[in-house]
RNA sequence: GCGCCCGUAGCUCAGUUGGAUAGAGCGUCGGACUUCGAAUCCGAAAGUCGCAGGUUCAAGUCCUGCCGGGCGUACCA
């Protein structure tokens, strides 16, 4: 028996079918049970409740436990079975424990765990994220955008899809046309070339320019008797009522003059404004393709996606494809033209196509063509999906976006599921919480944001340091024994230092919940100590000195029955347990899109590891017993292949040598 | 107003779908380096799980109502 079990997997469904066998010999139903693990490993191994046989059995929960305890047999598998009160817990053999977990790891090496979905539940997957503005260059928010597409497509490929990461970048509309305005007016040609600026930090800083610029034009028409005038009627409005009495029965509350200068911004920008209006002229005349101004459009374009690349080549995320609105902003229109024969959607009498909404549980109606026949986000992302489908036969499609947009996405696959009945359920909008600062939301226009190549700068940065700073150290060591000392070279610590500092930033953002919001301190910054993406390389690098040390390696050969039974403390089965644990994590990440889950058991088991490794008794290398050596030597590449394995899934590089 | 998300240790966050004694990191306090790498390890203090009801053998977890915070509620994206 024990020499058929090969895969971790293997365990608990063998030990379900003794319980089940031994429940309903007893006339029980195993269905009201689900296996758990005991609090205390000397309770054993997996345990479960028998409250709910209370009923049926007409018995006490313990004594049932109990009885059903002793007739669980022991065997190959199981070693003994015990009550706990009311719980009854399964002792599986040890050696069998050791023997699956460890072999498997180091058969598995870097793909430890991999496949776990069955050949017929594999999809075609789609995953769209990073979806950026042309505009400006990404931060922070961006930054766990990507890292929690890429992981999430990393995790689906893992377990066994077959997945299609896609990028779709707005390169189009209003907000582009402030930047490119801005350019034109106040740029002097400056170039990144001639700058030295990369291209999408050069394009955002028009973006910032025109911002301030309108703010400027418009505190000045504020002072217009045409103001005083919008003022007056915007008083006796209901939103005007309200603040003037909010103000009055609260002098801490705004002024209605503060509230109406922020409300009506929009409204001059499209009614007064001589920059927006030259905004909205130069959209006119991108849409009509003006030679001009679409060859400013291409050139700032190139800019920022040169910048872009270089920000995802850095960060480690990439796209099989990328789809730039400017060429998908036009594929909805069909889609409504064919639904609204179909009778799915609408005509009014002003001539805009709507959705009823009560169709899908809401209330209102949703614009999928204006009145003057122009398309709205949600048209796009029906023709861009209904072309999606059609080329790529896609059988699930996930899209990465803040949480923001939650509404919008309810709508989109209600939308989906009537014209596509078949899709229903197939669509997934992966929600994820914002990034703020302590000050609150990151603005671009205002330039309150914590920058992704700015922040990458800084902990590569600090991680130079850092190495550096050991560099010394064990010179200086060394040059006290007497010893040889080889410097590092320049290029060898900025490699380091790089993957160091990106470890930090990726394990820190992909370490929450993706439906966290998160409050990222900047003077607190990304920490290198406890538990973090440097931790967990730290861990793997001591491993591989191990190696270094003994001057051998193990495989999966070594691993044989005497091997095996050495590994038996409890601390060495504790990184057992980590290792066992280490698969249903990734199986749970890749169904549920929580990286967190990663993060968390390959910091475990670094953990664990790093307890045995520290323990005065648990010597590794140089051990009195060489077969001892061996079996730690064993689970020392268990855990570094475990380790490995998890950290490829954050998009986290390992060192050797840090 | 309505909808979605969130209130867990001083701080930042976990808590696998209702199960055994609510966990981790940081911070605080106290220990461990004549090299298997101290970016480490060991120990301690620290929680009325926002509040009040309810369902259940069992609630941080499910339901209801409050309080407090975030985000939505466009012929914007």
């Amino acid at each position: 028996m024990a020499e058929q079990l090969w895969l971790i997997s293997d365990i608990r469904p063998q030990v379900m079918l003794r319980v089940q066998r031994t429940l309903e010999a007893m006339g029980l139903s195993a269905d009201s049970i689900t296996l758990g693990v005991p609090p205390d490993p000397a309770m054993g191994d997996i345990g479960f409740p028998c409250f709910p046989f209370a009923k049926t059995a007409r018995k006490a929960p313990p004594l049932i436990a109990q009885e059903v305890a002793a007739r669980i047999p022991a065997d190959e598998l199981v070693s003994k079975v015990t009550s706990d009160g009311p719980y009854v817990n399964i002792h599986i053999h040890v050696a069998v424990r050791v023997r699956v977990a460890v072999g498997q790891a180091l058969r598995q090496s870097n793909r430890f765990g991999a496949g776990s979905v069955a050949l017929r539940d594999r999809k075609t997957w789609m995953v769209e994220y990073s979806a950026p503005n042309t505009n400006k260059p990404q931060h922070l928010g961006h930054i766990r955008n990507n890292l929690l597409g890429s992981s999430f497509t990393r995790l689906l490929d893992f377990v066994g899809h077959k997945v299609i990461p896609v990028n779709l970048i707005n390169d189009r509309g209003i907000h582009i046309c402030k930047s490119m305005l801005a350019y034109q007016r106040f740029g002097n040609g400056i170039t990144p070339q001639s700058s030295g600026i990369k291209g999408d930090h050069l394009v955002g800083e028009f973006y910032v320019l025109f911002e301030k610029k309108f703010s400027e034009e418009y505190a000045e028409w504020l002072k217009t008797p045409a103001a005083t005038a919008e003022f007056d009627r915007w008083l006796t409005t209901r939103a005007g009522i309200a603040a003037a009495k909010s103000h009055a029965a609260n002098p801490a509350e705004p002024t209605a003059e503060q509230v109406f200068s922020k409300e009506y911004k929009q409204d001059y920008f499209n009614d007064y404004s001589e920059l927006g209006m030259a905004a909205r002229d130069m959209l006119r005349a991108w849409e009509a393709g003006d030679a001009e101004v679409v060859a400013l459009w291409r050139m700032m374009n190139q800019w920022v996606f040169a910048g872009f690349d270089a920000t995802y080549a850095r960060l480690g995320v990439r796209f099989d494809r990328v789809y730039y609105e400017s060429d998908t902003w036009v594929l909805g229109k069909k889609v409504v033209e064919d639904a609204l024969k179909e009778g799915v959607f609408e005509r009014l009498d002003d001539g805009a196509v709507v959705f009823d909404l009560q169709r899908i549980g809401k209330t209102g109606k949703k614009v999928l063509l204006r009145r003057d026949g122009t398309t709205v986000y949600m048209t796009q992302d029906l023709g861009t999906f209904m072309a999606r489908l059609d080329e790529y036969g896609l059988e699930r499609m996930t899209y990465v976006v803040a949480d923001e947009q939650a509404y919008h996405f309810e709508v989109l696959f209600g939308i989906l599921g009537e014209l596509r009945p078949e899709m229903k359920g197939a669509c997934h909008h992966l929600s994820y919480g914002m990034v703020h600062l302590p000050e609150g939301k990151m603005k671009s226009r205002e330039g309150t944001v914590v920058d992704a190549d700015d922040l990458m700068d800084t902990m590569a940065e600090l991680a130079r340091e850092e190495i550096v700073r050991r560099e010394d150290e064990s010179r200086q060591r060394a040059e006290a024994h007497g010893d040889l000392f080889e410097p590092l070279s320049q290029a060898e610590i900025a490699r380091r230092a790089e993957i160091i500092g990106l470890a930090a930033i990726k394990y820190y953002v992909l370490n929450f919940t993706p439906q966290t919001t998160v409050t990222f301190d900047p003077k607190r910054s990304i920490d290198f100590l406890g538990q973090t993406g440097p931790y967990c390389l730290y861990s793997y690098a001591r491993v591989q000195s191990l190696f270094r040390k003994a001057g051998r390696t193990v495989d999966v050969n070594d691993l044989d029955e005497t091997t095996a039974a050495l590994l038996s403390s409890p601390l060495e089965l504790a990184v057992v347990r980590e290792l066992e644990a280490f698969l249903d994590a990734v199986n749970y990440a890749g169904a549920t899109a929580d990286t967190s889950k990663v993060t968390e058991q390959v910091y475990r088991i670094a953990k664990t590891f790093s307890t045995l490794y520290n323990d005065k008794e648990h010597q590794i290398v140089g051990n009195a017993d060489r077969h001892v050596e061996t079996a730690r030597l064993l689970l020392a590449k268990a855990v570094a292949n475990a380790v490995k394995t998890g950290l490829s899934l954050l998009g986290i590089e390992t060192l050797e040598q840090m």
